[in-house]
RNA sequence: GGCCCGUUGGUCAAGCGGUUAAGACACCUCCCUUUCACGGAGGUAACGGGGGGUUCGAUUCCCCCACGGGUCACCA
C-alpha cells in the first residue's frame, strides 16, 4: 500500500509511568509490536516522563511487567539498550538542549515571558470574547530592552514555537486517509517548560527522529498533535516518520475510556487479578479495532504476528465488550492443564474464605475438585466465588423455573427416596463414582427418570434448574449438607 | 464554539459499484447428555444516520445536514 515501509521498520510505545497499564495502552503497544513483529522490523518502549510531578513511583517496572505478562517483548528500552539511549525522557534532557538552541538561533522559537496569570486572563478574555483560547503570542517579538527588563525582574521563561503563518500541513494516515490542517489553528506552542523540560510535542518529535521511529502508530486523540510534531520535524529539516491514529477504545456509552470509568475493568494487572490468561487478553485487544482477514477469532500470538496487516484497523471507534472477552478467555481455559486452572482461582477461593490461608490436604482436594467440577462452566478464575456459592451457603433460594419443577406430586417421594439412598450407603459409599447408582435405585424404586428424576434432586440441592454435573455436586455439598437440604425441601412441599 | 475524525444488526465486524449485506459475541430453539454444562445444528436481529447528487445500477464514489467522538495546557 501506499504507506508500505521504505526502510527498516522500527516503532515504539512511548507511555508514561503515571501508572499501571491500562488497556488502551496496552493495544497501542500490542498494536505497534504486531507490526514491528510482522515486517521483522523493531519495537522499543521509550520512558515519556516529562511530566514529573505526575511520575509515580513503580509506574514504570509496573507497566513493563505487565507488557512482559502480556507476552509483548521489546528489543530496545531502559533495560536493554541500543545506540539511541537513553530510553527515558529526563535522561535525553541534553538532547533536547541541543536542538533548542538551534531553534532560538534561527529565531524558529523564541522566549516567552508569560505568567500563568497573564496566560489564564488572556485565555479568559478569549473565551469571554466566544473565540478559542490560544496564545497571543504577546512575547513573540518583543525588544531585546524589554527582554532585558523582565529578565532583570527575575522573570524566567517558557520557549515557544513560533508557529509560521498560513501553513498547511497535510499527511497521510496509515488509517484515516488525508488530514490536512492549517497554521491559523494553532497558537505558539511551548516547547520547554520553565523548569527547563522540553514538553510532549517537542521531546517526542526529537525522539522519533534520533531514535529512527518510522512509523507512529497511536491513539487518535493524538491527532491534533500531528501537525505540532510536524511543525518540529520541517524546523529541524528532518524526514517525519509515517503517522497513524487508531480510534479510541470507548465505553458502553461511546466515551473515550476514561480511568475512572468503573463500568469496565482498565487496567491489565486487574484482569490478572481476576484470574483471566495473557494469552486470551492479547487476543482479544487485538480484535479491538482490528480485523483478521478470515473468519477465525482465536488466535495465538505468533499467528496474529503473521496476520496482522495495519491496513486493516478501524476507522470507528470500538466498544469493549466484556462479554467477549469472557467468551475468549472461556476458550482459552478449556486447553489449559489442571494445575493451571487450580492457580488461578485458588487465590479467590481464599480471598472468599472457601479454603484456608493454608489449606490442608483435605481442602486441596476439596478445592481440586471443586475446579474439575466447574471446569466447563468458568469464564476466568474469580468466577470460582460465585460459581461455588452454592456449596457453602446455609439456605438455598429456589428461583421461580425451579419452583416449577418441585410442583411435580411425584417430588417429594423421588427425594425421600434419595435421602434414604444416601443413609443406607453410609459415609463410605458417599462417593462421586458411587452417586450414579444411589440414583439408579431411586429410579427403579420410583419410577421417576431423566428429567423427572434428576431435577427434582438437582432444585432441592441447589435451588436451580443449571449448574455443573450433579453427581460431583453431591459429593462436594458433602454428606450432611445433602441429606438435610434433601429434608428440608421435602418438609417444606409437605 | 473552532478544528479534526467517525456513522453497517444489542456489541465487535466483513465488504471496497451489481451479494439472498459474511462471520463472531450475546439471545432463542433443537440435538447430544437418564440431569446440567461442553459440543453440534439452526433461528431472531442491520432496509445500511437523513437528504441530495454521479451512475444503467449504490452500503460501496461526491456534497450537505444530523448525530457521536476527539482535541483545543508550561498533561502526555
Amino acid at each position: 500500500m501506499t504507506n508500505q515501509p521504505a526502510g527498516k521498520v522500527r516503532v515504539r510505545y512511548a507511555p508514561s509511568p503515571t501508572g499501571h497499564l491500562h488497556i488502551g495502552n496496552a493495544r497501542t503497544a500490542i498494536f505497534n509490536y504486531l507490526f514491528a513483529r510482522h515486517h521483522g522490523g523493531e519495537f522499543i518502549i521509550r520512558i515519556e516522563d516529562t511530566d514529573v510531578k505526575r511520575n509515580v513511583a513503580g509506574g514504570e517496572e509496573s507497566q513493563l511487567t505487565y507488557l512482559k505478562w502480556l507476552g509483548v517483548d521489546w528489543d530496545e528500552s531502559v533495560d536493554r539498550h541500543g545506540d539511541v539511549g537513553p530510553y527515558r525522557q529526563t535522561e535525553r534532557l541534553h538532547i533536547y538542549d541541543e536542538f533548542t538552541k538551534v531553534l532560538l538561533d534561527r529565531g524558529l522559537a523564541y522566549r516567552c515571558y508569560a505568567t500563568e496569570e497573564e496566560l489564564e486572563a488572556e485565555r479568559e478574555e478569549q473565551l469571554a470574547r466566544g473565540e478559542t483560547p490560544a496564545y497571543s503570542g504577546k512575547y513573540r517579538d518583543i525588544t531585546p530592552e524589554h527582554e532585558a527588563q523582565l529578565v532583570a525582574e527575575g522573570r524566567i521563561p517558557a520557549i515557544r514555537f513560533r508557529v509560521p503563518e498560513g501553513r498547511t500541513y497535510t499527511f497521510n494516515d496509515m488509517v484515516k486517509g488525508e488530514i490536512t490542517f492549517r497554521s491559523e489553528d494553532f497558537g505558539d506552542f511551548v516547547i520547554v517548560k520553565r523548569d527547563g523540560i522540553p514538553t510532549y510535542n517537542y521531546a517526542v518529535a526529537v525522539d522519533d527522529h534520533h531514535m529512527r521511529i518510522s512509523h507512529v502508530l497511536r491513539g487518535e486523540d493524538h491527532i491534533t498533535n500531528t501537525p505540532r510534531q510536524l511543525m518540529i520535524y520541517e524546523a529541524l529539516g528532518w524526514e517525519p516518520p509515517v503517522f497513524g491514529h487508531m480510534t479510541l477504545i470507548v465505553n458502553e456509552s461511546r466515551k473515550k475510556l476514561s480511568k475512572r470509568d468503573e463500568s469496565i475493568v482498565q487496567f491489565i494487572e486487574q484482569y490478572d487479578g481476576l484470574g483471566y490468561l495473557p494469552e486470551a487478553l492479547f487476543n482479544f485487544i487485538a480484535l479491538l479495532g482490528w480485523s483478521p482477514e478470515g473468519e477465525e477469532e482465536i488466535f495465538t500470538r505468533e499467528q496474529l504476528i503473521e496476520i496482522f496487516k495495519a491496513e486493516r484497523l478501524s476507522k470507528s471507534p470500538a466498544v469493549f465488550d466484556t462479554a467477549k472477552l469472557n467468551w475468549i478467555n472461556q476458550h482459552y481455559l478449556k486447553s489449559v492443564s489442571p494445575e493451571r486452572l487450580l492457580e488461578l482461582c485458588l487465590p479467590h477461593l481464599k480471598k472468599a474464605g472457601r479454603i484456608a490461608e493454608q489449606p490442608d490436604e483435605r481442602e486441596m482436594a476439596w478445592a481440586a475438585a471443586l475446579v474439575t467440577l466447574l471446569r466447563e462452566h468458568l469464564r476466568y478464575g474469580a468466577e470460582i466465588v460465585p460459581l461455588s456459592e452454592l456449596f457453602v451457603r446455609e439456605r438455598i433460594e429456589v428461583d421461580d423455573e425451579a419452583r416449577e419443577v418441585l410442583a411435580d406430586p411425584q417430588v417429594p417421594t423421588v427425594l425421600d427416596a434419595f435421602a434414604r439412598q444416601i443413609e443406607a450407603a453410609g459415609e463410605e459409599g458417599f462417593t462421586v463414582e458411587g452417586m450414579k447408582a444411589l440414583i439408579k435405585a431411586v429410579q427403579t424404586e420410583t419410577g421417576a427418570k431423566g428429567k423427572g428424576l434428576f431435577m427434582p434432586i438437582r432444585v432441592a440441592l441447589t435451588g436451580q434448574m443449571h449448574g455443573p454435573d450433579l453427581n460431583g455436586t453431591i459429593w462436594l455439598l458433602g454428606r450432611d449438607r445433602v441429606l438435610a437440604r434433601l429434608r428440608e425441601t421435602a418438609a417444606s412441599l409437605g
